[in-house]
DNA sequence: CGACTTCTTGAGGAACGTCAACCGCAGTGG
DNA sequence: CCACTGCGGTTGACGTTCCTCAAGAAGTCG
């Protein structure tokens, strides 16, 4: 469309190794993997948001200053906006900010659906849920196979589980056969409807021995 | 400002009851509490997004259907509007185009925080965390004493803990003379620094036994 | 006062975080 | 070719923590 042609055309490639910070706060990812991260007090490390291939990253805060570091999870490619020139834009061009307006509604909507993972799930079912999330990552194969896209430790600060109890969750959903992994990076998801089920719940806290 | 008048004189006031469920997806708070609330398979329940007065709630989804269920959990008033006039007035007027896309950077903001204290804090460091989040909203008083402003139920269920847990870290923070209770619904915070420092990580797991 | 909901307190146990050690692999240098 | 190093990931042992269940206290409304 050509509201958006318009819109990259004022914009500068930049390209980041992994672990580089990342200083710019609005733009558009080409390729690769960028997060959030925050740490707290003790050390403790979180990533908030990943961003991939398509997504309009705007961290700008009106209030109170930003929170939290953007960073490289993988080499990414990414279209750096000049802030004033975008918002300019915007203003004269209400095509590309009804693209915007719905990017970052779309984008508050999956953090609602991370807050109920982080929120009340356990290990496992976080683990099954992010599984998903991935799978609809690009790109999409037939037969339910993928590259996990970043690395392990950073799934788990992702979903809020140390990255022991990632590995002992991934291999108790292998050796359910619910999942297998081609190599350590690719897992193909071998029984999509009870691990949906899982991801929704379906593996609470046991309070009693199972009889 | 003027473009929010035009924008407030298209809306139609709606009041809400506690526990009542909400279908209208755009609007403005008047007043009280909304949230949206999820449950998973066995009855779990979270509540991913709270909404307090002067909040935009806009939770519709391009992509896929909306999650969740918004709902009053006190008395609430609110301002509703029709979502395709809203998005034509939208695009008419950038003045509002820009308040809004503001409001929804600011609230991607707030979530990218909440998601913090669900991922990795304890819970005490989220009971401090969602004090401190209290306070902020309105009405504000000078002596750093606030209205909790929901359930405790409610509370636990935002923030991720079961509500005796909240209770036991409420209580353990009382105890320590960090908070106050001038009524069970009346708190105040009198170690706001100490306060700080636990809701910013301060509180973690002792994997050792203090000697 | 009684019926109801909300909140609190207590006891007990599974689970997940913590620590430590190990494995496999890639890169490096002798 | 091998030893060494560093990183990412795995496995095992252990104990605090927080969830679960149950019952009681406190507040609310008729």
């Amino acid at each position: 469309m050509n509201s958006t042609r318009d819109l990259l055309a004022m914009a500068t490639a930049k390209t980041w190794r992994p672990d580089q910070p990342i200083s710019r706060l609005v733009g558009v990812m080409r390729s690769g993997v960028l997060a959030v991260e925050r740490r707290i007090a003790d050390g403790r490390r979180v990533l908030c948001v990943l961003f991939k291939q398509g997504d309009l990253i705007d961290l700008r805060r009106s209030e109170r200053l930003p929170q939290g570091q953007l960073l490289a999870l993988t080499p990414a490619t990414f279209l750096a906006f000049d802030e004033t020139r975008f918002d300019a834009y915007l203003s004269t061009c209400s095509d590309t900010a009804t693209i915007v307006q719905d990017q970052l509604r779309e984008h508050t909507a999956r953090m609602r659906d991370h807050a109920v993972d982080l929120a009340c799930k356990t290990p496992t079912e976080r683990t099954a849920s992010v599984l998903f999330e991935f799978k609809r990552w690009p790109p999409v194969y037939e037969d339910d196979s993928f590259r996990l896209p970043i690395r392990r430790r950073d799934i788990s600060d992702y979903i809020g589980v140390r990255a022991e109890t990632l590995s002992r969750c991934m291999r108790s959903l292998e050796s359910e056969r619910l999942i297998s992994f081609l190599s350590p990076r690719q897992v193909r998801l071998t029984d999509i409807p009870t691990l949906r089920r899982i991801a929704n719940g379906g593996r609470p806290r046991r309070s009693k021995p199972v009889q």
